[in-house]
DNA sequence: TTTTACTTTAGAATTATTATAAACTAGTTT
DNA sequence: AAACTAGTTTATAATAATTCTAAAGTAAAA
């Protein structure tokens, strides 16, 4: 992903393109492969890769505008710390307990045969495949 | 579930049946339906039901201490607080984001008919089912 | 009944996250 | 390009959930 495409990205979620959201667009989105973090470890990273500083508060207030404009998704994982993914498509995941780590599954490797129907008055949003891996 | 069953079920899980211990396990496991919870609701439930005072850290403590003896389970939901489930068996779950309340599923009534193999060198612990409801 | 090891308790400490308010900056207007 | 305006970053304080700590209490063993 180029430069001028991370600015559209945030022109049209109504993101002004600042030094830092920049940054951190450029680190999360120009991959190749989905990537998978907390705000903690994205701290990490960017404080290697970049020479500047960022205030926790602004990478978190980044991330959760990225979420927001459905650039970023939130992964349920039991544990304290909010995981986020850059992986946007309804799909699955693999956790490993031992790394703490998330891997992606594509919706269509998982096939559901059965499923209850939802509750009176409730509809179903969305169906989420967890895997908890060991060794 | 009697006294006697909550006594030899804290027995045989290393734990002294305190006081303590056995309000909290009479109220989570003296009844029919499984029943769901986090340790704010556990507090108020039982400040509602019972005289004296429990303090935090032993909810806490027994909560986990049930949880570790195999008489818990943990749930994942996205969110800041713990979520413990009394059902105790493979089963998965509905979540209703309006109410936060969690709907137990049994394993029965979700089947899965293609699943992708583990990463090299894992195995797979578990599948959990989310499935997330709207109204 | 004395002892010992485990528990409870209140409060402090920690961790993740969100709020605040001042300083700053991008984009617009002049 | 200078001035303006609205959105942004920052450091720090506040909040929320959870864990830690050390003293006081209690169950079970001796």
């Amino acid at each position: 992903m180029k430069k001028i495409d991370i600015f559209k990205k945030l022109r049209s979620s109504g993101l002004r393109p600042t030094k830092q959201r920049v940054e951190i667009a450029k680190f999360l989105f120009e991959r190749d492969k989905t990537f998978h973090f907390t705000i903690e470890s994205l701290d990490k990273f960017l404080a290697k890769k970049t020479t500047f500083k960022f205030a926790l508060a602004t990478i978190y207030n980044t991330v959760h505008a990225f979420k927001k404009a459905g650039h970023l998704s939130e992964v349920d994982v039991r544990g304290k710390k909010t995981y986020f993914d850059t992986n946007i498509t309804n799909h699955h995941h693999f956790y490993d307990n031992e790394t703490s780590e998330l891997i992606d599954i594509d919706a269509s490797e998982v096939v559901i045969q059965k499923i209850p129907k939802a509750p009176n008055g409730k509809k179903i949003k969305n169906i989420e495949v967890f895997i908890n891996l060991k060794n």
